[in-house]
DNA sequence: TCGGAAGATGACTCATGGTCATACTTTGAC
DNA sequence: GTCAAAGTATGACCATGAGTCATCTTCCGA
């Protein structure tokens, strides 16, 4: 047996506990009314030992968000092996998208507060990378879909015009969420934004094909 | 004279020294890095006395930014007057908002937060009647330009796409700036939002104009 | 001149992220 | 089996910062 092999895998095991536990604290109260000993509480260690496996709480967080998009790109992934038109692919993706951060109440708010301030945290370094390496991964699965559109002759967009449609796409997908959390009843909010999503999508797909 | 009078106009003038303190100071370093001791030590008061003023820091972050917010209706709302072309009028808002986002550092990062978390802050009635009224006037601005070029026939956007169209556009806007907040270099920021958001508002008018 | 109201103070409380001296447990070499 | 080093865990403790409150000062009208 390799030295210590068995204990990194325990260590590795205690950390994947603490960031589900974190996970549900955080989607069910809201970053910051989840204190780190509450955490702790809920895996049973005391909050010093937290320390032991992440730097901060917000590498804590950073870390939720960055397993939950592993996982929600694993999932897109698949969309474009069906054979499906780049219209109904775009469809696809954008309700995954929306049904993604919709799943639990609080994400996208932790979400947006990442982006506007993951250059300002003081995240490690294995951290970084994985948020670079998730954002290039997101960045290519849109751009992909914008590609494939062309290839299929479906869209008439110039390729140099690939990276602002990527960018409108993505701004109208996080500027629709965030506008409607802000403004709107509460208990209608997920069927608006859905709605509202479907609608836009409608339109910027019809502004695709028309665009020459 | 009126009992208290003067007292009164001395009060609502030691509200706005505090809250342009406050502002620059937000501004400068960001909401969290700065304490209400700070904004106290700069108007040469005590902590306690910004309490009499206002009753939280959330507060006077949120009048800091409603009073910006105000400014810019009142600058926004001329540019209808001038005859121009819906089109033109368009673009002028998308100008005057990225501006208006890219004039102090901090600015549209406190915005956004203020967005996504307005709902559960727990606000004095007075700022939540604010909040409602600087939404409104925001909404009914960009229905108006979309309006404007329906009725001067420019646009053949049907009356009942009205709001999908605004929340696209404000979702393109705002999704726009945070996600460039997020990639890419800081040296350049500026530079790539003002020239995404020109690219973006040019297919945007374009669609518009064609959509039948 | 006096009493009450408004304005102002800053020491204090309290919550919370993060640290550290200490102690317990496991491992592997001998 | 023994022991030292490495790894794991603890919780009292620290620093910070939002918000409070007993107390004091200033102002004003009667």
């Amino acid at each position: 047996m390799a030295p210590g092999e068995r204990r990194k895998r325990e260590k590795e095991q205690r950390r994947k506990t603490i960031l589900k536990a974190a996970r549900k604290l955080f989607f069910k109260r809201g970053y910051n009314p989840v204190t780190v000993s509450d955490i702790a509480k809920k895996v049973e260690l005391s909050k010093g030992a937290i320390y032991l496996y992440f730097s901060s709480k917000e590498e804590i967080c950073a870390q939720v968000l960055l397993d939950d998009i592993e996982k929600f790109h694993g999932e897109v992934l698949p969309i474009f092996e069906g054979g499906a038109g780049a219209s109904e692919i775009f469809a696809e993706f954008a309700h995954m998208y929306v049904d993604f951060f919709l799943k639990d109440r609080e994400l996208f708010r932790m979400f947006m507060n990442f982006m506007l301030h993951a250059n300002n945290l003081n995240l490690p370094d294995d951290t970084n990378k994985r948020i670079i390496r998730e954002t290039n991964k997101a960045v290519s699965v849109t751009e992909n879909i914008f590609q494939y559109g062309i290839d299929k002759g479906e869209f008439t967009l110039r390729k140099e015009d690939i990276r602002t449609m990527r960018n409108t796409f993505w701004g109208m997908l996080n500027g629709i969420i965030s506008l409607h959390l802000f403004i709107g009843r509460e208990s209608t909010r997920e069927e608006r934004i859905r709605s509202n999503v479907n609608k836009c999508l409608g339109i910027f797909i019809e502004g695709l094909k028309k665009t020459e």
